[in-house]
DNA sequence: GGCTCATATTTCACTGATGAATTAAAAAGG
DNA sequence: CCTTTTTAATTCATCAGTGAAATATGAGCC
């Protein structure tokens, strides 16, 4: 019962009672939300469970990513905090488990004192260069029978639901 | 810096970057599997947000709305945990929280007493009728946009992406 | 019937993440 | 200059969720 297409029937029917006695309720769009949750949290499940004998977790993974795909391999807590959309305190303790296993070190920024720089070791490369093709057949697996045309389809409509995300957001600081 | 539009574009030219260094990299499909990540943990925190304001978070809802759009208005913690894809621990605790409220009320079962029956009270159906409707605006904004096409696609390649990790999950145990 | 094994729920210890307060340094503004 | 404000990172307290162990009941099997 844990099968995630069990789950999407039950909600499938769910929503299908729930709508009928909401009339208001917009159903169609009440699944794809649900859906997208749903989804979205298997597949990180599923990326968790294979990084695990790697100890990492999502977010030092991402923050290790980063680092490695960046030009010169360094960045700020700052900066890192933006682009894998954490906080600030977890931030600190991701630079501190991965500065605990060498992959990254801190050091005080000279042109601006209150910043620290974060930079990705030598030992952190090979790290990254060793473990990051084991998952690239998983990630074939999960898109297997996705056409050319369906990889465009969906790109473009998980960007589009994102621009109405970011618009969500403006709209609720006013 | 923090709109997920920037964090999409960043996204994408990070394995770009990375995709030039690596040969063997599924460029494109790395970069689904990240949108749906990115896209999917913002809809939630989006969801949360909108909870927020009701105390509810989002594992407790979506048990309070399984319990309210169940036949008979009760189910198990088991039974529950299957539905919402929770661990049985965090389903004591969001039984607990619900219970607390009067949302919801725990009896022990007489045909197994092993069981507990959780059920939804006259006042946590009120409750649900109260917010969810408050609800339908964002869900509408969040697919402004998507035409009867665009739904079609997204729900059909959503599922089929579920299909695709169910066979993963399967796999996994062998 | 009594013994073993399986199932349902809860408790406990721990991990990962967040918000509020803290520390320190830079920038702004008289 | 020197005071005030803003920005960057960290610490501390707390919350949500997990895995392993405990508890209790039911089911299968001589």
């Amino acid at each position: 019962m844990a099968s995630l297409g069990n789950c999407v029937c039950m909600m499938d029917e769910g929503v299908d009672r729930l709508s009928e006695a909401l009339p208001g309720l917009p159903a169609d769009k009440a699944k794809l939300s649900r859906l997208m949750l749903m989804v979205g949290s298997r597949m990180q499940e599923e990326l968790e469970h294979t990084l695990k004998p790697y100890r990492l977790n999502h977010s030092e993974f991402l923050t290790l990513m980063i680092l490695y795909s960046s030009p010169d391999g360094s960045s700020t807590p700052g900066e890192l905090c933006d682009y894998t959309s954490q906080g600030a305190t977890n931030m600190t303790r991701i630079g501190n488990a991965l500065v605990g296993r060498g992959l990254v070190v801190r050091a005080a920024s000279e042109q601006d004192r209150r910043r620290v720089r974060i930079g990705i070791t030598p030992s952190g490369r090979r790290f990254v260069q060793k473990m990051l093709p084991t998952l690239f057949p998983r990630l074939s697996a999960m898109f297997e029978g996705f056409g050319e045309n369906d990889r465009r389809q969906l790109g473009r409509l998980l960007r589009k639901l994102a621009d109405n995300l970011d618009r969500l957001d403006e709209e609720m600081d006013r």
